[in-house]
DNA sequence: CTTGATGCAAAGTGTTTGCAACTTA
DNA sequence: TAAGTTGCAAACACTTTGCATCAAG
């Protein structure tokens, strides 16, 4: 899995003429250990726990290509701040998020999915992606707004 | 309609001991007039036409007001700055975003608004609003990416 | 007249960029 | 060794806030 992901992104840089170095190695490395959702303030942390030396202006221009490489998936929540989650090798999924703790809950839904694709055919608009987010409050939150 | 707007913002503000000055009055006209989806910096623009002494500031924080009373809807699109429309006696919609043009187009359909509502009580999740977007190329930008 | 509202400019946030020094292929 | 990359700090875009002054109720 990590492999794969070294892969993809190592033939993203080749194929653009980019190199590999060791900050970028490192912030690979340290995004696909992050489990769930990440901030790139968080990949800096995690970063720099890595190599002191790695710069935030490197984490966000790395962030950039592992996005458009296919290894990351960008989301927007809300909350003025992106996060990121690994995208090789997993299904699309949509998001539930919790407007009281801010817990992120996947859920798959193939039926919505169709749904949608038929919706844009219905407009002659060409789907590329996505984004569905159900807000709300999760099973602890309780349904009782603050 | 105006005056439905403009009734459920007074009795807003009056329920929370906020006062309805020339300017929320000013800005809250202004955007009902508007059409489509507006910004804050537009919205600006209109109402300094209006009462050219009405600042930034001021519209920033009637539109939190706007918006908490159910006058408007916002909406991140993406690009960074939030978007606002009238939500007031409206259905509600989603949206699908050409990114070549950046034309935005309301779609509705309940049997997709069904669906979320099913998956929320699947996960025990009490749902308060949802946004759902479908990114892509319009009828008139075809479909090759740039 | 009391409490909230305004305008201004300064402060924040998250993200991007110019540039000289430095690596990678 | 040519071309891309880095760290740093400054620049950015949008939004928020502190404060003295002003106006609504």
């Amino acid at each position: 899995m990590v492999q794969e992901a070294e892969k993809l992104f190592s033939e993203f840089l080749e194929q653009k003429d980019l190199k590999l170095t060791s900050q970028r190695r490192a912030i690979l490395l340290e995004s696909l250990k992050a489990r769930g959702h990440f901030s790139a303030e968080e990949l800096l942390g995690f970063s720099k726990a890595a190599d002191r030396t790695i710069s935030k202006a490197t984490v966000y221009r790395t962030l950039a290509l592992l996005k458009d490489s296919g290894v990351l998936e960008e989301h927007d929540f809300g909350g003025g701040k992106k996060l990121y989650e690994k995208a090789q090798g997993r299904k699309h999924h949509d998001h539930f998020v919790c407007i009281r703790c801010g817990k992120i809950i996947e859920f798959e839904n193939n039926r919505i999915e169709n749904l949608q694709n038929l919706e844009g055919r219905k407009q002659h608009f060409k789907i590329v992606y996505h984004s569905l987010k159900l807000f709300g409050f999760c099973s602890n939150c309780g349904s009782k707004p603050a």
